[in-house]
DNA sequence: GGCGTCACG
DNA sequence: ACGTACGTGACGCCG
């Protein structure tokens, strides 16, 4: 047994879990991963934070009981002498990453993390010495690296964690994860990676090997040794040529990769045992360091946590809300109508609690259950009838679980306020929302904190809104649409549990016969549910060849399956499967056990849930219900108008997105096609494929044109759209650049607006709503192509968003002001469903197409078509001025 | 609770 | 050389 073992023995502590932090890969991925950050003092702290949340999570996360933390120190000696150019090609470290290891250093010593380095030596190998220690001893390790180098030294004790993409999103290699993502040994990496090369570490290794072809070397041969004694285990002759040719390179590229584990280290236990850090030196160090959002989570130096009740918010609080006392209804009642008096008046709700604020320091709260009771009820009526300007965190939910609410006025919700002005976030309770905008805590044991917090709230988000020129979105359009929402969700939609227990027969045939009919092919049972089990019996035991693999394995995914279904009638049932298990285990199984008495289904409409301004749609969602195949098509034949003399009425904006691209482009050949009335899809395909006017377009030109127009809206690389049409990349790339050149106002305007946003920070809709994207000025390639590709979408579908939803507002106005028996149902981001009585159909149809049509005027025609039936699958074309054929 | 998958616009 | 079309929510699996 080895010295050292016997060493680190004695004062190893039995079920301990080391974490090893390769220090310089962490904040290196930091730095590139977060936008660039400074102190108020110009210090730039983006890496340094980026590398303190990350340990932050991996703490929480992993739970280690020691800690060390590895760094590079000095040229890597050994490595260079074998190789000389190794690493040569990387850059010298920009100062602003370089500033900021003494930080790191400096927040180590604070967390108590002892740090490790060894002269010439990188912290590869560090790490390694350090991990075969712990092995020895029987301990488990886990190491955080940023790159893959170090999986060579996954075993049975030892895991490595990778960074994947932003900061916290980590890969977990385990030796069975190693052998699904490479199908090697992790001892084999090192033959592996001097057979490919390494790009970053300037590693030429063989020319043409990629990973495909490295795997397939070292299959064939056993080893890199191997393989270069026997050159004709490479398979092939060109490939037998390269490994003669190339194989001295190869091996000089393995050696360098190969990670020593023997470095004159011992493994010190006691100084790496973990122990979370005094909460006030870290405050110290966060307020040095202007980290706030850390900060915030910390109690300040020398005072109780979390601040004190009379800190956060003074008043005079008075609760009803012990769940065992049973609430005095009365008393409740008449506090309420006190508060009615008050100046600023504003209630919210939070957890169990509804809190009331009359404005001057008093406040209450009572459980919310407790507007089950017809009295507290009316008397909240009566608070909101007499306060001009009610301020409400979440108005909705209280409109709609009121029922004797029929308030129509709203003077501020601060949910709905903090989300236009960071629509990135969601602030669920008055809590988070004051956390942010106004730097408080809100006391958990003081519930009516929330009701005064929304005051402030309302005040303070109103001015910032003002100053933004957004107050004309907020209060015409996003405040008087709660009310709207609540009424809708209240009204539901009915459904008749009738039609899918027709379909619920036959699709529970279907899926017992095509899981039978699976099994026989693969010979044997498994659970067609796991995509893991799938993947390795399609492609292990079946021998399918397989596609690309995900972080569990192999892709199972539709098009995955697509392209394997002619060949394989196997993963033709298993699509069939699939798609008729999700109707099942999602709509059909589902709905019916949602309805309530009067055979209404109700979901819930989150206005503050999006990025773009589109509403979103809860239990259930009602805006996926299935209408691309058939089968799925028929689940909307249970949506019905509930009674003979009632129809559903459903209306749809027409290419709504193109004719915003069209408007705030100015394309002239664009806004030429809408203004007469062209087919766009058809009118697209003509202009990049160059068809006559006297030939037809074909189907297939029509297709692709139809998904080049949709790329445009999602910012589409060539790539993307030579996957999604299976064709190739410079077919793509061909056709993206026809279509610049005949559209050339669309290409200036996303160039224009990609500028205009890197340079305020937001990109912005027709009405003004913003969406803030700071990682459009990242240095890190991805996060910056992907907030590009959002830049470009988000002006389109938010002014979509922005049309319909003022549409709404003016269409419940006017559907109440004419006495119109028609109830708005559901909004589809792009479609209305309405239930209407027969008589007032035409009268109904004509508002809504008008108020759809004129929400906004662009400088092309906006067009909605509407659409009418007994039930949403039965929906036939319809127009209210003209007569229905007798 | 994260992931893969898939329903919708 | 990266990895690749925007925005959602629900389901079952898995650890």
């Amino acid at each position: 047994m080895p010295a050292q073992t016997e060493m680190s023995l004695p004062n190893a502590p039995g079920g301990a879990r080391l974490m090893l932090l390769d220090s310089y890969g962490l904040v290196y991925r930091a730095f590139f991963a977060l936008p660039d950050l400074t102190t108020t003092r110009g210090v730039h702290i983006n890496a340094a934070y980026g590398f303190t949340m990350m340990m932050n999570k991996l703490i929480a996360d992993e739970k280690p009981t020691h800690v060390i933390a590895a760094f590079d120190k000095g040229l890597p000696a050994a490595r260079i002498a074998l190789y000389p150019g190794y690493k040569a090609q990387r850059a010298e470290t920009a100062d602003e990453l370089r500033s900021q290891f003494p930080l790191v250093r400096r927040i180590l010593a604070v967390f108590g993390i002892p740090i490790v380095e060894l002269d010439g030596e990188e912290a590869d190998d560090v790490i390694a010495t350090l991990a075969r220690q712990a092995e020895e001893a029987q301990q488990e390790v886990l190491v955080v690296t940023g790159d893959l180098d170090l999986l060579q030294i996954v075993d049975g004790h030892t895991t490595v964690l990778t960074t994947r993409r932003g900061i916290t999103d980590l890969g977990r290699y385990d030796e069975a994860k190693v052998r699904e993502r490479f199908d090697l040994e992790p001892r084999q990496l090192p033959d592996y990676r001097g057979l490919k090369g390494d790009p970053s570490d300037n590693l030429p290794g063989i020319p043409g090997v990629g990973e495909k072809t490295a795997i397939k070397l070292i299959k064939n041969a056993g080893s890199l040794d191997a393989l270069l004694a026997n050159p004709k285990l490479a398979g092939t002759p060109k490939l037998e040529a390269l490994v003669r040719e190339h194989g001295e390179v190869a091996r000089v590229c393995r050696d360098v990769s190969v990670i020593g584990r023997d470095l004159p280290l011992t493994l010190d236990w006691e100084g790496a045992r973990y122990t979370p850090p005094a909460n006030d030196a870290l405050y110290t160090l966060y307020r040095e360091l202007e980290f706030k959002t850390l900060l915030a989570k910390l109690a300040p130096p020398d005072s109780p946590a979390p601040v004190a009740a009379d800190e956060v918010l003074e008043g005079r609080y008075e609760s009803y809300t012990s769940a065992t006392d049973p609430p005095d209804h009365k008393r409740i009642a008449a506090r309420i109508d006190e508060a009615a008096a008050g100046e600023r008046v504003a209630v919210a709700l939070r957890g169990d609690a509804l809190s009331i604020s009359a404005g001057d320091g008093t406040g209450f709260a009572f459980l919310r259950s407790a507007l089950a009771d017809d009295e507290i009820a009316a008397a909240f009526a009566r608070l909101w009838a007499t306060v001009p300007r009610l301020v409400a965190y979440d108005a909705k939910t209280l409109l709609r679980e009121i029922a004797a609410l029929r308030i129509r006025t709203l003077g501020d919700d601060p949910m709905i306020a903090s989300h236009l002005l960071n629509p990135g976030r969601t602030f669920a309770d008055a809590g988070q929302a004051a956390a942010e905008f106004l730097d408080r805590v809100l006391p958990d044991d003081q519930p009516a904190a929330a009701a005064d917090a929304a005051g402030l709230l309302a005040r303070k988000t109103r001015e910032e809104l003002e100053r933004r020129g957004q107050l004309a979105l907020y209060d015409d359009v996003e405040l008087p649409l709660a009310p709207v929402l609540a009424s809708m969700e209240r009204a539901g939609i009915a459904l008749d549990p009738l039609a899918l227990r027709e379909i619920s027969v036959e699709v529970d045939a279907a899926v017992e016969r095509l899981q039978r009919e699976i099994f026989a092919l693969a010979g044997e049972e498994f659970n067609l549910g796991s995509p893991q089990q799938l993947g390795r019996m399609l492609f292990d035991k079946l021998g399918l060849p397989a596609g690309r693999q995900n972080k569990t394995g192999y892709a199972t995914g539709a098009d995955v399956l697509q392209s394997l279904a002619r060949s394989f009638p196997v993963a033709a049932k298993v699509l069939e499967w699939r798609e008729v298990s999700k109707l099942k285990s999602t709509y059909i199984d589902v709905l019916p056990t949602l309805v309530d008495a009067q055979g209404r289904i109700h979901t819930i409409f989150n206005q503050t849930a999006t990025a773009t301004g589109r509403l979103s749609s809860t239990n259930p969602n009602l805006q996926n219900i299935p209408v691309r195949s058939e089968l799925g098509r028929r689940i909307r034949k249970a949506f019905v108008a509930p009674s003979d003399d009632r129809v559903l009425l459903a209306a749809d904006y027409s290419q709504i997105e193109l004719r915003l691209m069209a408007h705030l482009s100015g394309d002239e050949a664009m806004r030429a096609a809408f203004h007469e009335g062209q087919d766009i899809h058809d009118f697209t395909a003509r202009r990049i494929f160059d068809v006559g006017p006297f030939a037809e377009v074909t189907r297939n030109q029509r297709t692709m044109a139809k998904s080049v127009n949709f790329g445009l809206l999602y910012g589409m690389s060539d790539f993307g759209l030579a996957q999604r049409l299976e064709i190739d990349r410079g077919t793509a790339r061909a056709m993206t650049e026809a279509y610049f050149e005949r559209f050339p106002g669309v290409r200036g305007y996303i160039d224009r607006c990609l500028e205009e946003a890197r340079e305020r920070g937001y990109v912005e809709t027709l009405l003004g709503r913003r969406r803030y994207m700071p990682d459009l000025r990242s240095r890190n390639y991805m996060l910056r192509a992907a907030a590009e590709r959002e830049a470009t979408n988000a002006p389109l579908q938010g002014s979509a968003a922005d049309l319909m939803k003022l549409a709404m507002v003016r269409l419940d106005r006017r559907l109440n002001s004419e006495g119109l028996d028609a109830v708005m149902l559901l909004q589809i981001h792009d479609e209305l469903i309405f239930e209407v009585a027969l008589r007032d159909l035409d009268a109904v149809g004509r508002v809504v197409k008008h108020e759809m049509e004129h929400a906004v005027e662009l400088s092309v025609p906006i067009e909605a078509t509407l659409k009418t039936g007994k039930n949403w699958y039965d929906v036939e074309s319809y127009d209210p001025d003209v007569p229905i054929d007798a």
